[in-house]
DNA sequence: ATGGTCGATAGTCGA
């Protein structure tokens, strides 16, 4: 079985990039963030042509989160329970056994500002609903774009991002509250290459420089990381022509 | 170099 995560920043603007990336790799399932669509207009069709099951929740303008699965998704959950929020960015569903959780996690702009404090509030919401998957499901997948790089070796620049978001310790400690409930980071499980990241900034030429953090994860139970034969991020995407600021992370498991 | 570039949208906001 074969996962990935992929923010795309725009499902209209990347879809022949990631029919193309589906067709290549052809993963049990692919999570989609920041598909900046509303479900009216989200594009069915050209998935189900390359044999594809989408669900997905959107919204104007912002957000959106999808699973493009190789069958059809059932327990489908598009809200954080217990937690109100207008905002797309949570969608969970089961496929083949596996239960899937997609996070699209609040960017937080900055240390200390108000969308910093939400970004920790609905992380905590969503740690406290995978505490209860957990307790239903042996084999759990939380994957996306968690908008937290777990340590140093995931920055490129450890000083420069030092307490910076997206590198700061409360974050990291809400991921790693999260982990501690049972949760793997597959890519950590085998030796890589150093200097490997998911997400590059469109400014200051920062891909071609190598100036990237790791923040698209898999996360795995125990159960499941057992079975776990690869990890890795896919970065060739990211030389496409009008390309995502994200490549896809990906993880496989050798499942009876 | 305290900036830069994208995407959605129609002046800015979010990342």
């Amino acid at each position: 079985m074969k996962l990935a995560s992929w923010n795309v920043n725009s499902l209209k603007v990347r879809l022949e990039q990631v029919l193309q990336w589906l067709d290549v790799h052809r993963p049990d399932v692919l999570g989609l963030q920041e598909t900046k669509l509303i479900d009216e207009k989200f594009p069915t069709d050209p998935f189900a042509e390359l044999g594809y099951h989408p669900v997905f929740a959107g919204q104007p303008t912002y957000n959106g989160v999808a699973l493009i699965a190789s069958s059809e998704p059932t327990e489908t959950v598009t809200e954080i329970p217990g937690f109100a929020d207008e905002q797309r960015r949570v969608i969970a569903g089961t496929v083949n056994g596996v239960r899937v959780i997609n996070l699209y996690v609040v960017n937080g702009k900055a240390v200390g500002t108000d969308k910093y404090a939400y970004k920790l509030d609905w992380f905590a919401a969503v740690t406290a609903w995978v505490e209860d998957e957990l307790r239903r499901h042996d084999r759990l997948v939380v994957m996306g774009d968690f908008n937290i790089a777990p340590d140093d070796r995931d920055v490129h620049d450890p000083e420069a991002w030092r307490e910076k978001i997206l590198c700061s310790t409360p974050e990291r400690s809400a991921l790693r509250k999260m982990m501690d409930l049972g949760l793997v980071d597959t890519f950590r499980l085998f030796d890589q290459e150093e200097g490997i990241f998911s997400w590059w900034d469109y400014r200051a030429a920062a891909f071609r420089r190598g100036l990237g953090l790791r923040i698209d994860l898999v996360l795995a139970s125990k159960a499941l990381a057992d079975s776990c034969t690869k990890a890795w991020v896919d970065a060739e995407p990211r030389r496409n022509e009008r390309p995502s600021d994200h490549a896809p992370a990906v993880a496989e498991f050798d499942l009876d």
